[in-house]
Order: structure tokens, then C-alpha cells, then sequence
DNA sequence: CGAAATCTTGAGTATAATCAAAAACGGTGG
DNA sequence: CCACCGTTTTTGATTATACTCAAGATTTCG
């Protein structure tokens, strides 16, 4: 891990204002929170289970995931961290982290204090509030994972998170109409999936012969958004994106 | 819903006092909060998706749960609530529901306004982060979940989902040693587990012929309590109890 | 006591897992 | 620039966990 100080919060702020806008006071003070910058080489872990950490961490590029293995080995992603995202926030008022964060790519990623975090709350209850709201989309987005992985089959499953996937980078702007980059192998899609990676490949062949994705290295277009999202049964609500960029 | 008002907040005092001990003025900030108390059936929505709610909801006897319906007709229940939980605490920040809560047996439920959290939340930081916490932890058993579903075959998952009720129940003295009430039919365990009835029926018999489980009616006995966390790989850390209750 | 809900059992089926191996891809160094 | 190595993707054959459908037994509750 190669560090340095450079505080680059826009993925953060991008995100905080799309609910509201801020005042010059909280920008300030958001931009000024001490942060430090590292490089994490892909397919590193950032945090581990049962660490217990005295920073979050923000993903600044790249993308990363929240996974847990079990005593039998397995493991489960149960999302995944994109530009703009703290996954373990909830490390400011949970001692033991429950969830190790490890990296897909290659990401930039801020470490910010727990220290830093509650003096900023306790200063901007506003900003407390925006830091709230985030980890209880967090929450949100874990409620629908377990539905997807509970309810739908592996075809369907697949469509889904490729439909939340899409909406999550638009959101941050690294989507530009269904196209975008997703660094993400079948067997990881496997792992958030709870299906085989074998079986991944098969959906996916299955999904490129109906025409829903074009997938190809780390290239993802989507040609027919609306089928897709009908096979997924995708209804961006439970992600709480307030502009309307969702729907579309 | 037979509604009247009556404060009683002892299982939601009894939780946050397990983590810290509350001042006389937290406490009684906490007590004198407003709340419409109400009587619901079992088998009752208390809150629908979609809904956009002006208050939460504290369960304040009873067994309910958080659920999604998909589009084809399907439930998932993503969490149990307990005696204590605010299963929609999150709707203080987030306007749109993305679950529905609903009872499993009958239940008495306290409705609280946002506007009395918002406002106890500001005057009183200590209570803000307990509040703040209790979500946290919400999210990290959707996380287990998640796992649950995701990587182990139904016997196992049965396993571990009556683990994590007992020790949610001990931790509110709903339970004794290994013993618990536990009126959730096999249909519901179902809806959780992300199997059919016919197969949750089969698993039961099975972990009864193992020795694992005596379940008879609303009455749930584990007579051989590390097997069953063995069986279920059940860790109690996600569920962030302070006291070691969870261990035992 | 009777109706409705819940639980139980059986037989046949399907989705996805497992095992195994080959092909394609991506990055590295000579 | 190409050869090489490890990773990722692909394909095939077999198996297993869990589903579906259907009907009967039991429990619960009014």
C-alpha cells in the first residue's frame, strides 16, 4: 500500500449533494476532514473481519467489494464499494467489523478517522444525518440482495444486480447511457450471486444469445435497458437515488 | 388496530442499556417520549412498501418481520423483529419505504414520530448514535443473511437462523437456557430461508432426528446448543451484543 | 364440532452443483 | 514482438439439492 496525504473528497460530496445542497460551512468542513490517500493493487484486502479499525474508508476510484467467508470456506459478497462509497461506515459505532472489504480492481482509496467522523457529526448534524442516510442505503441495498439470492433464479439474479450495478455507477457518473466499464470476473459475479461460477458462465452466454448484454473484458453495454431490468425485476427504488436518473 | 396511549419503553431501554449506561436525563428523554401504543393481530401489515411514513415503529411485544414482495409474487422476510426493534427506524432519513413489516403472531407496537426522534436525536448526541447504532446492526444481520442464503444448503441455514432467534430473544430475556417461544410456522420459515414449506418441513425432521431441535408448536427447545451453532456455523459477533450472553 | 390453516408424505422433475479438462485471455519478461 | 505463465472463460457429462404437484393427516381456533 503506497500512501500519501491529498484530500479529494468529490466522489463523497457528488453524493451527499445529489439529497441536498450544502452549505459553504459543511463543504468546508467536509474538505478539510483529514484524509489518507492510498493505492491498493486489485484483489487486496483493505479491512478484514474482526478487525477493529479506528478509521472508514472512502473508495475514492475503483471498485471493491463487502464480502464474509464462512467456517466452510465459502464466500459471499454482499455488495459492492463504487467511487463515493464508505462500505465500512458502520465501523464508527460497531467495534468489530463483521464484513472483511477487499478490491476488484485496482482502487484509490481515503482513509478518513473515526476521531475525524464524530467531531464532524457532532458539528454538522446535517452531515451527521447525510452519514446515516448512507449507511442505511447501505442497508437497503443488503435487504434486496437477500431477496435476489433468496427469491430469484440464477438468470434472473444475474440481470438484477447488473441493473443495480449500472444505476450506481450512472449515479456517480461513471455510466454514460447503458454503457460502462465493470472489472468484475464470473467468479466474483458468482460469489455475490451464491451461485457457481460455471453456472455464471452459462447465464451469461444465456443472456448475450437473448440480446439483454454485451459483455466483453471489462466493457459492459446493455442494449435493451427495459428487458433487462423486466428480467431482474429491477425497481431502483430501494437504492433512494433522489434525481430521477434511476427510472431512466 | 386497537390503538390507546401508554408509554412503555422498557425493551428498547433495556437494548441501549445493555451497550452504555444512559444518564437520568437520557433515560427519562427516552421515556417521556411520545408514543401511540396499538394492538395489531397477527398476520397484519403494520407498514407497507411504498409507504411514506411520518413515524417508526418500536415492537414492543410479539414477533414481526421485515419482508419484500418481488415482482412474481414472491416473499422474502429479510429480518425478525423483536420485542425492542424499531424494524423501520431507517425510514427517519430514507422518505420511501423499500420493505413492508408485518406481525407473525399478535403484537403490541409503539409508534413514535420522526419528528420526536429528529428532536431527541439533536439534544442528546449519545442517544443519537445508540439510535444510529441499532440501525447499523440491522444491517449487519441482513449481511449474515445474505451469507446465509447465499452459501449454505437449507439444513444449515435452518440451523443458523434459530440460532440467531434464540440469542436475539436471550438478549432481550425472551428466552431461557435453550428454550424459547417460537411462533413462526414453516410457511414463514420459508419465506426466510428462501426455500419451499414442503422442504423447510423436511429439514425440520431431520434436525429432530439429528437431536438437534425439539420443535413443537410455538415451543423451540435445543438440546445440544453447540452442535446446532456447529451445524449452522453460527457466530454470534455480527449481531454486536456487548454482554457475553451471545456466547453461551 | 367443523372449517381453515398448518404440517406431513410421496413421486417425479428441474435448476444448479460437481468434476474434469480444454480454450482463450492478459500481462510479463526475454 | 513473441513466448510463456497464470488466470479466466468455456464446454461436457454426471449428480444432487431442492422444487413441483398432489393428496392426506393433524392442529388450531372460532
Amino acid at each position: 500500500m503506497h500512501t500519501s496525504f491529498r484530500p479529494d473528497y468529490n466522489p463523497l460530496i457528488r453524493k451527499l449533494e445529489s439529497v441536498f445542497a450544502l452549505t459553504d460551512d459543511e463543504r468546508q468542513a467536509l474538505e478539510t476532514l483529514p484524509m489518507q490517500v492510498a493505492v491498493v493493487k486489485d484483489n487486496q484486502d483493505i479491512v478484514r473481519e474482526g478487525d477493529r479499525p479506528t478509521r472508514s474508508c472512502l473508495i475514492l476510484s475503483g471498485f471493491a467489494c463487502t464480502y464474509k467467508i464462512t467456517a466452510g470456506g465459502r464466500r459471499q459478497i454482499v455488495a459492492f464499494a463504487l467511487a463515493g462509497d464508505i462500505p465500512d461506515l458502520q465501523s464508527l459505532h460497531l467495534t468489530v467489523l463483521d464484513i472483511s472489504i477487499g478490491t476488484i480492481s485496482p482502487c484509490r482509496v481515503g482513509f478518513i478517522t473515526h476521531e475525524a467522523l464524530r467531531e464532524i457529526c457532532l458539528g454538522y448534524p446535517r452531515l451527521a444525518a447525510a452519514f446515516w442516510r448512507e449507511t442505511l442505503i447501505d442497508a437497503a441495498i443488503f435487504r434486496e440482495w437477500v431477496t435476489n439470492v433468496g427469491q430469484r433464479e440464477a438468470y434472473q439474479r444475474m440481470a438484477h444486480v447488473l441493473c443495480e450495478l449500472l444505476v450506481r455507477l450512472r449515479a456517480v457518473g461513471l455510466a454514460e447511457d447503458h454503457i460502462c466499464e465493470l472489472p468484475i470476473t464470473q467468479g466474483e459475479f458468482a460469489d455475490a450471486l451464491g451461485v457457481t461460477p460455471v453456472h455464471v458462465n452459462r447465464v451469461l452466454q444465456q443472456m448475450r444469445a437473448d440480446g439483454l448484454i454485451e459483455l466483453k473484458g471489462d466493457r459492459l453495454n446493455i442494449p435493451d435497458w427495459d428487458k433487462l431490468k423486466r428480467m431482474g425485476e429491477f425497481d431502483p427504488t430501494y437504492l433512494h437515488l433522489e434525481s430521477d436518473q434511476a427510472a431512466a
